[in-house]
DNA sequence: CGAGCATTACCACACACATA
DNA sequence: TATGTGTGTGGTAATGCTCG
């Protein structure tokens, strides 16, 4: 097929010099037509024919230009679809990893590896879909777009901040030290936070309240 | 409101391929 | 080998949208 188009995008380019050619020798059906229009009104000939050409070539640009972009769209479309196939067939993959770590006799590294996997997969997905949300809203700030758009937007943002936080709550069930460790963070991220001076046990500062009295109640 | 532009339907044409 | 069919490509006309 493709060897096909391609023969006949050869021999299209040399009709369309063939066009070209009897186009400037004044014998394609645009000049007839320009000529019979011109005929009618018999009042400016040469203005006419030279505004309907102009048209006509313009036009022919045109349509040109937008059949590519119409092309590179779909090959876009069908680019994203083929890499979608791929991510779903990657995370098929991964839920069976984890199913088969399950079902093996460790439940504690069982659930821990299925876990930690799951989430650094989620994680990734968030991140694309984060990246997204915020050249979305780039795009529209520098639009101009309306109070209620960009509003929209921002709820959006806020919404899927709230999913990051239930996603790592239940990857935390199954994996605290995975979460705590924060290998899953990019590197980017790990900088900033030694930079900050970050450490896992400041957790336990905070929650050190709430740790004593938890113990205390149970003993 | 008119000019300019983008998109799309329709058409003609060329070519490859199958078939009688 | 002639002929029918499917497909790709480009030109033109019609239409809708935007902008000054």
């Amino acid at each position: 097929m493709a060897d096909a188009s391609s023969r006949t995008d050869t021999s299209t380019v040399l009709d369309m010099d063939d066009k070209n050619q009897r186009l400037e020798n004044g014998q394609s059906g645009a000049m007839a037509l320009a000529s019979n229009s011109s005929d009618r009104s018999d009042r400016s000939d040469k203005p006419m024919d030279q505004k309907v050409l102009r048209r006509l070539a313009q036009n022919r640009e045109a349509a040109r230009k937008s059949r590519l972009r119409k092309k590179a769209y779909v090959q876009q479309l069908e680019s994203s679809k083929l890499k979608l196939a791929s991510l779903e067939q990657e995370l098929q993959k991964a839920r069976q990893q984890g199913i088969f770590i399950s079902s093996s006799g460790d439940q504690t590294h069982a659930m821990s590896g299925n876990g930690a996997m799951t989430f650094d997969l989620e994680y990734s997905r968030w991140q694309e879909e984060e990246n997204k949300q915020i050249n979305e809203l780039r795009t529209a700030v520098n639009a101009h777009a309306s109070e209620s758009d960009l509003r929209l937007i921002v709820d959006g943002i806020m919404a899927h901040y709230d999913e990051i936080f239930r996603l790592k709550g239940i990857a935390a069930k199954a994996d605290v030290f995975h979460i705590l460790s924060g290998m899953w963070k990019t590197p980017a991220e790990r900088c900033f936070l030694w930079l900050g001076g970050f450490r896992s046990s400041e957790l336990l500062k905070v929650h050190a309240y709430d740790i004593d009295q938890i113990i205390s109640h149970r003993l």
